[in-house]
This record gives C-alpha cells, structure tokens and sequence, in this order.
DNA sequence: GATGAATGAGGATTCATTCAT
DNA sequence: TATGAATGAATCCTCATTCAT
C-alpha cells in the first residue's frame, strides 16, 4: 500500500532452503523410512509448508534422491582425503585414524543411508551407482591402495594384496546393521572392529 | 458364447493356502519391500483373490509378520542343529560345514529377511525380538559353544573365547548386504569368508 | 458305504429353520442394527453355516423383512384380540389389561422392531406399509372402537371420541424412545402411563 | 480444446468449510442414516473433493459426532432460553409458546437427531451423554421448575409437582417419532399436543 | 516466493453373495 | 441340504501433488 514499505514481504528467503529441506527430510527418512515418510513431515521439520518442498524438489522421489547423494557427498570426500594423505606407518594408520573412522560409522548419518539403500536402493539403481562409485569404490580404492603402499614400504608381505580390501570393513559392516536392526541388545561393536585390525595386521605384516 | 471357457470361477480349496500367500507375499516382499507391496500383488501372485488373503491373515502387517517368521522357522533349527551335532575337528568344521552354510546364507531367503528387518524393523519391535532369540542369539550361540569345545578339546588355546563370535559372521553379513545394495557388482563373497575363517584359524590354533 | 447306513446324513434337519434363522436375525439386529449385523453373526447365532442362510433368504433385506414381519405378526393377533374380547368396565379395562401391556412394550420385540423401522425404514417402505396396517391401524382402530364402546355404554361422555387415539399411546412412546437412546438413564416409565390413563379417564369420564 | 472451460478445479477457500460440510453430513444422514451415507456423498453435495472432508474431520465418527453436537447446540440454547425468561401465566405459557415449540420440533432437524441418536446411540454411548446433559436434563429441568413457579405462584395446585415432566413432551415424541416413520399417513399432531396440554392443566390447576 | 486448502488416485479392509464340494 | 472357501464390489482413509491466493 505506502510507498515507503520497503520491507521485503518474505525477507528470511534463504539461499540454503533446498539444503534445509534435504537436512529435514534426512531426519525423517532416519526416523520413519522413506515409504512412512510424509512431505508434510519433512515440510514440518524445515519449518516450511509443504507447498515449498515443491518448489525445490520437483517429487518425493526427487528428494529421497537428493539426500542421498547429499549426505554422501558431505562426507566422503573428506574421510578419503585422510586415507590418502597419511603419513603414518601402515600399522599405525590402520590402528590409528582408520579404526577410528571405522568406530564412528554405525552411529553416523551413513549407516542412516545404508539403510536407505537396503530398502529403496532396488527401485533407484541410479542411486545406488552413485553411491556405489563415490563411496565404496572409492573407500575400497583407497583400502588397495594403503595396502600396496605398505606393500611397497615392505610393512606388508607381498601376499598381502590378495586380501580384498572388503575383509577390513566387515566388522564395521556388521556392528552397522546390529546397531540398525537391534539397537537395543549390546554388542561392542568397537572390539570387533579392533579384533578385525590385529587379525589382519598379523596376516599381512611381513 | 465362447468356445471354451475353461477358467472355473473358484478355483481350488486347500488348507496350504496360507503357506501358498505366505510364500507369495514372500516373493513380493522381497522384489518391492513391504510397503510398496499391494496385497493385491500378493494375492495375483497367490492366485487368489484380495479377499481371501484376509480370511488367513488378518491385516498386511499379520502377513508380514507371518511371512518373517515362516521364513525363519523353516531354515533355522536345521542349520543349528548342524552345528550342535558334528563330530568333525574345530579345523574341518568351520573350514567345512560352517563355511558352506555361510557362502549359501547371502544368496538365501534369509537375506530378504535381513532386508525386511531393516527397513521395517523399527515399526515391528516384537519380530525383531523374535529374530534375536530364534536366530541371531541361537546362532552367536552355537558359535560359542563351537568354540568352547575347541579349547577343551585343547584344538583352540585359552584365548580363544574372547573372540566375540561375531567376527565368524561379519563377512557374510557383508556379504549378504553387498548382494542386497550391488546385486550386479561383482565380489568374491566366498573367498570373503574363507579368508576370515582362515584368519580366525590361525588366530584360534592353539 | 454300508447298505445298513440308514441314518439320513442330515438328521437335524429342520422345519423351522427359517424361523430360527429370522430369531437370530432379530437378536443380531436388536443388537448392532441392520447394517452393522453381518449375516455371519446371524449364522453363528443360529448355529449354522453363512451360506445355509441364503437357501432360505435371498438377501440380508429379505431377511430383514422377514424378521420384522415375523416379529409382528407372532405378537400382535393376540394383543389385539384381548382389547376387542373384553367383558370388563372401559374404566378397569384401561387400568387393568390395557395398562398392562403397555407397561411391558417399551422392554419387548416391538421396542426393536420400532427402532428398526425408524432407521432403515425410509429404505422398506413396504415394510412400513406393513407395520402400519397389520399394528399400527389395527391398534389404533381397536381403542378408537373401544372408546366408542364407552360411550355408547355411558361410561365415556359424548366428547370422549374426539380424543385422538394416539393419547393413549404417548407415554408408551415416549417410554420406548427413553429405553432405546438412554437404557441407563432412571425413568418411572410405569408411572408415566399409569398418569396418562388416570388422565384420560377424568377428561373421558361421564 | 471446448469452446469453455469454465469450471475452475480449486473451487473456494473458506473458513466456513466446517460447517459446509456438517450441513451437507446432516443432509446425507437425515436421508439414508449414518451407515448407509458415504463420505463421498457428503463431500457431492458439500461441493468439495472426498479428501478435503478429512481435512476437517478426522473420521466418519468424528464428522457424526459433530453433526448432532451442531444441531443441538444451535437450536437448544435460545428454546430453553425461553422457557425461563418468560414472563406470562403459567396458563398462557403453556398454551401459547411452548405449544408452539413442541409444535414444531417434530419436523425439526431434532428429530432427525433422534432418528440417529437411536439407531446409532448405542455405538456413540459418549453422544448420548452429551445429548441428555444438554438437551434432555435441561429441557426437563426447565419443565420441572416452570410448573414448581407455577405452584408457588399459585396458579397450580401442591399436587402438580408430582407429574413427571415427560408428560408434557409425550405427544410430541410420539408426533416426531410417527412423521419419522410414516410421514405420508394423515396425523393431527397438533391437535394432539393441544390435547395433551388442556389435559395436563385440567390436572394442574388449583 | 510462500502458504495450505483442495484434489484424486490409490490402497487396506469388509462383507454380502456365490459355488465347488 | 449344508458347508465355508472364495470372490469382488464397495468403502474408509491417506498422501503426493497442485494451485488460488
């Protein structure tokens, strides 16, 4: 109406909505799953309506999608950096910065995508080469070639390479699912994780 | 009018037509998940109509619960009983039996029942009890016992019982959800687990 | 398979089975209301199978309509018979037998078959048609007749006839009514009548 | 592609859209009972989509429960208003505005109340509370205390106290129960109201 | 941009009715 | 006759998605 009104009428506009909603929706899928989740839960959560979601993610399965990769992409990069730029001797990473990343993993936002991937991943195959190739190829990339270095250095036998780089992270796999399946029954996920790290330092060391 | 009507109405009467939906839902669960399976699905798979579904199973939640149960009851006991009754050495047993039953595990029904267990899980605490008890702590059981006979037996030296038995399972479990995620990517999953067997029995070996 | 089996399969066979059918009708119906009442309950009630019903009924309204009919036609010959047979003074008529069987309406089949009426009537109005000249006409006709008798007699002045015969019957109603919606609610329902006639009888007296 | 398209898909936006639809849920109960209307014929003759009745009402049971609470709670308070503040005789009173009040009830939208009050009163048991504590106490109560202002007033006799109030309404619920079920036969429910007040004040006057 | 009322396509469940036995 | 398994049409209710404001 007055000439002066020079408020703009929405002036929370966010340049991190699309984020938010995605964080929101992360939150829920955790909670409920995808299927049991509703926009309107999500829309809730980003303290939006629901009409926004729309505005950003054009369907449900858009958004379901989006988190993922999202999730995903916050994360890896950095943890795989580490492995990269080690210069720890072989044994001491592998006690060191990986068991501690192992350790962390069931209780963190990836075993939530895991899950995810377990139930919807059939219908979103795109997804799951996503993931598949920025995350575990990567992850298991970064395992051979840790495992050569230390070849290379001589801290590892020469058979050491034949072990794939899966046997490292079946433990942390396992406590994963325990913890997402029967979060309530106790298990010391971290003393399977450590277990695993000696059994196979001793198999590999020279 | 037509020349041949051969399709009768009704079709049969039988008493395993609840084994017959409970192996239809099965087949159903376990291409779509649980909550984008229509009973209808269930029930065109069955051979039936949707109404009859509901004379053996009062909701689609009873079904599912029937379906998880079922699948466990029917493979379970025999596989443990296996485990109980051998006569082989420790040695021969885990690289024998055990690792057999552990290389089909992935590719079994049992996987479906991880997969529904983990994304329906949460909303169904009674089944995820019922899991526990009849296969995941009969099962961690077994494998403890397996290894207390070895220490007696003097095969496996003293320490051998703070291994938690779940480091026997951890590569078939990623096994299973390597299989359930990358259906088509390829792995090894039985060298997986034969490695770890030979890692524990070098570890175990008195 | 023996020649001597002379025992006829089906021994119990009876001829009333539709009337026992209709009695079981009335008791799911007096119960739950026609449309909650599932023709199951009504076999169960009647001790046999569902689809035996529907030898002797074609529908669940057939059934219904059967039920009311037959509840009204077993009580009302006699009723009404009794008001039209009556050697007694109108006075100790209307205090004695007529009282009487109002008193006992409200809590009797005609109460259920009232609220029948009133709630799938609209849908019969056959039915109503039915209920109206087979209990409604005939009993209106029967006190119209006898407060003519009255006067004729002397015991009722002239005017006596220009009361509607209805009056009669309102707190009877209005007991009726009581009981269904508010069973447990205290009412003297006895009293109200008794009042009504004493009432009447001060308005029709000579 | 048609020369015009003139409906809009989204209708209107009101605030009144509660009370839309209750009307409308009136309307379809008052014509085929609770049971036999179908949300969707409430939401025709509402002018709106099925799915926006659930936006206001979470169930059928809810939008039932509403319906009567509605039309008692618009029509009770000012009837009962009346009774108390009135300043005539007790003579005049009951032949002028109460005669006029009961005369109307009976093609009221309380009958239709009491049609679903008893045929579905026994499944609502929380209704019927609801409807004898507003609308029945409190309709006897005022009954009750006009004929005590009678007595102190003179204008009645000591006796008078001792008739139950319901007499006054029997007529009328038996006028209203009558065009309930046979609302085409001929009945003068006026005059026997009429009659049932000019007895009653035969009987209470001093 | 933002809202949330409104839509409508399903999906679970019920139940009158049918029919093979 | 008698059974009850089997059918399928109907009905309640949910929720992703749209759109008037």
């Amino acid at each position: 109406m007055s000439i002066m009104s020079s408020q703009p009428k929405y002036q929370r506009r966010k340049e991190d909505r699309p984020q938010e909603i995605a964080d929101a929706a992360f939150a829920a899928f955790a909670e409920k799953g995808y299927a049991a989740t509703r926009i309107d839960d999500v829309a809730k959560r980003a303290g939006i309506s629901k009409g926004l979601t729309y505005l950003y993610y054009k369907t449900k399965e858009d958004l379901f999608k989006a988190v993922v990769k999202n999730v995903v992409v916050r994360r890896v990069d950095t943890l795989i950096g580490n492995v990269e730029s080690t210069n720890l001797s072989s044994e001491d990473f592998l006690r060191g910065p990986l068991l501690d990343f192992m350790k962390q993993v069931p209780g963190s936002p990836i075993a939530i995508v895991i899950r995810l991937l377990i139930s919807e991943g059939p219908r979103h195959p795109d997804l799951v080469d996503y993931y598949y190739e920025n995350v575990v190829a990567r992850g298991l990339g970064a395992i051979r070639q840790f495992v050569t270095r230390g070849v290379e250095r001589g801290e590892f036998h020469r058979d050491a390479l034949q072990y794939q780089p899966h046997l490292f992270l079946a433990p942390m796999m396992l406590s994963m699912i325990w913890r997402l399946i029967f979060a309530d029954k106790p298990l010391d996920t971290d003393q399977l994780m450590e277990s695993q790290i000696e059994m196979l330092l001793a198999q590999l060391k020279a």
